[in-house]
DNA sequence: GCTGCAATTAACTACCTAGTGAGTTAAGCC
DNA sequence: GGCTTAACTCACTAGGTAGTTAATTGCAGC
């Protein structure tokens, strides 16, 4: 907390351990999730604010201690925004699909967390799983997603034998698909998937999906 | 010579072109679904197959067109089982869930695929689309989805406006999910998305959610 | 059995890359 | 001012890494 930054001295940067590490963290996210976890390069991150890579080391220990560091950084920033979830004085059906809308956006705004979490799982969740963090942060998502699950049987209007977990992959699988497999969905059919004038499209597509399982008929 | 080497003409490999180059095919493909396109290493590939890097050089020029070539190698066998699809003789309904199940099951068996495609969307489909033959194949699935929608709306059973490829992203985006999104998911939410026992559900929930969203009312 | 060429081998190059050893400088404290 | 130490810099290592040069060998056609 330095009341007076005195203006940058010719050498060198300024002495600020709290704002080194945070610009290490800012940009080896970008880079991770530009140039997957063994592309991206240790000088590259360090060059890019102006520091050396011996303090990367220095905050970090590892480049696999910074790629984790960067996951837990941008999982706490989604369970963050998910603690401002607020759709439970809706009808449980319009509560599921605003919520579906909201992932939807979300997964749309966030990109970069989006390839990371692809990366990661080129890694087999080895990063997350030696994570003491991560794991123990508790989805608000789901339990909203049970909430409203509940209420909406208890309505009678949810048919569908599913709980909150399986609800939340389904959304999901959709938002993210739409998101990570752009490109090859491109290429392959001549189709963008995030095209800006198809959006409102594929989000009411994305509520009629959710509810359409939910209040279907299950009988085969 | 060597009379320490009983077997083989001591020294060297079979001369086989064709043999080698598929080898190296495979293997490659392995290595980079793997370890993803940076992460392979060009080297353990010709060690793997008792070759030498030289003809890897040799046979495809370079990293890149190697992994281009793995890329063309694995969508042929993808479109080529999709020429086997047959539910065209099944009820609107019926070939859907069929059809969306037959993707189900592909997904699941050929994981190696998955992380394949997984790695192209992180380099943005840089090889597709720089690749001659692979956006030239067009998809079976989308024409057979795109008649089995007409018959269906014909029969007045599907009141969905969707096409054929935003039919086909959806049932992908389910697939592809659950397989390659399993060790993240799995890791946060306790949940084996490919566990053996509940396999049959996840199957019968995509059929739901497809048919659902087909089927349903689409009012708001 | 010789010859031309495709297939294969081995030994290189030139650069990259994660990680480190060890010293230097600024800031807070007395 | 002098001391302490966190924050920072610089030069280095040791092993990897894609790609190459050039020589060799087996096989098909003659």
């Amino acid at each position: 907390m330095t009341a007076v930054h005195p203006p940058a001295r010719s050498a060198g940067r300024q002495r600020d351990a709290a704002r080194t590490r945070a610009e290490i963290l800012k940009v080896a996210t970008e880079e991770f999730a530009r140039q997957g976890y063994t592309g991206a390069r240790v000088d590259e991150i360090a060059a890019r604010i102006h520091t050396t890579k011996r303090m990367i080391y220095y905050y970090f220990g590892s480049k696999e201690q910074l790629f984790t560091a960067v996951l837990e950084h941008a999982y706490a920033g989604i369970r963050q925004q998910e603690q401002q979830l607020d759709v439970e004085h809706l009808d449980p059906a319009a509560a599921i699909r605003r919520l579906a809308e909201l992932t939807f956006d979300h997964h749309e705004a966030h990109p970069d967390f989006i390839r990371l979490v692809s990366i990661e799982n080129i890694h087999e969740a080895e990063h997350i799983t030696a994570s003491e963090t991560i794991g123990r942060l508790n989805s608000p998502a789901i339990e909203v997603i049970g909430r409203i699950l509940d209420e909406g049987r208890a309505q009678g209007v949810f048919t569908a034998d599913v709980d909150a977990v399986d609800l939340h992959a389904m959304i999901s699988a959709f938002c993210f698909f739409r998101v990570a497999n752009r490109h090859t969905f491109g290429a392959l059919f001549a189709r963008d998937l995030t095209a800006a004038d198809r959006r409102e499209y594929y989000r009411t597509m994305l509520g009629d999906m959710v509810l359409g399982y939910l209040t279907g008929d299950h009988s085969g």
